[in-house]
DNA sequence: TGAAATTGGACCAGTACGGTCGTATATTGA
DNA sequence: TCAATATACGACCGTACTGGTCCAATTTCA
């Protein structure tokens, strides 16, 4: 009906399993890679968005590796989700893009329904954070 | 972030168009497609699986089209997508697909807080029936 | 019989997804 | 200083899905 992505699925495992360990220690994405079966190149591309958004901080070289950037507390799921997925916030595509890329948008019915049921959904998402899943 | 295709946005706007007329009046494709400027093929396509899983009831020959099987109070949002997207009903796979098909099942370590956004999405879908987004 | 409608299969281009590879760069410790 | 370790980043690839089209078959009514 809906789903996550891989990515986002293995961004989930990965910040989590970074918030499990003392703050501040930092964890290799190898590490994290083979504790959970994850292709390692992958995982480094969603740790590496995770790190844009700042979420995680990064250490390169030696003893390098991934920190939470914040208490998990203040790390809702939706800002993790939305860190890797990027686009494709809406349920619909013109409740994110607008007008312009939807061939129905004048005459489309079901805008404002599926509204309601997108606030729903974005709520479920961001009143739940990263603490709540460790 | 998540995404309805957009075989259920049309499958939406036809279904709701259709409950807009007088109980058991028949719509043709052709209108449906005409009236929101939807590619008619693939609006018949969509319609097809309606029908297959009884939400719509199809009349062939001259003067057929389609109609609502049951009144639009009975026609829960969730059965509407369900019917046309098949699978895929879990946010995540292994929530739909079970232990096979994941590679990290064993140690994943999100399944149960997703489960709870599952359950959270899917009650979203399925408390709105038809009769309210007409 | 012929027009209008659904049914259903085949097909196609574009794109996103999951995944891999190679290389550059930074950092640390011996 | 140098080698090992780690992230950063771009290119690439095969598969599958998506949105869409085309065509033939079938049913039904006038």
């Amino acid at each position: 009906m809906i789903r996550l992505s891989k990515k986002v699925e293995y961004g989930l495992i990965a910040i989590r399993h970074i918030a499990t360990k003392p703050a501040g220690e930092i964890v290799t994405a190898k590490e994290i890679a083979d504790t959970y079966g994850i292709p390692y190149e992958l995982l480094s591309k969603v740790l590496q968005k995770l790190t844009k958004s700042g979420l995680i901080t990064s250490h390169q070289g030696m003893r390098g590796g991934y920190a939470l950037a914040k208490p998990p507390v203040e790390i809702p799921v939706s800002l993790i989700i939305s860190a890797i997925e990027g686009t494709r916030q809406a349920i619909v595509q013109c409740l994110s893009e607008g007008p312009q890329t939807c061939n129905v948008f004048t005459v489309c019915t079901i805008k404002s329904p599926l509204t309601k049921v997108q606030a729903n959904i974005e709520r479920a998402f961001s009143t739940m954070n990263l603490s709540e899943i460790v």
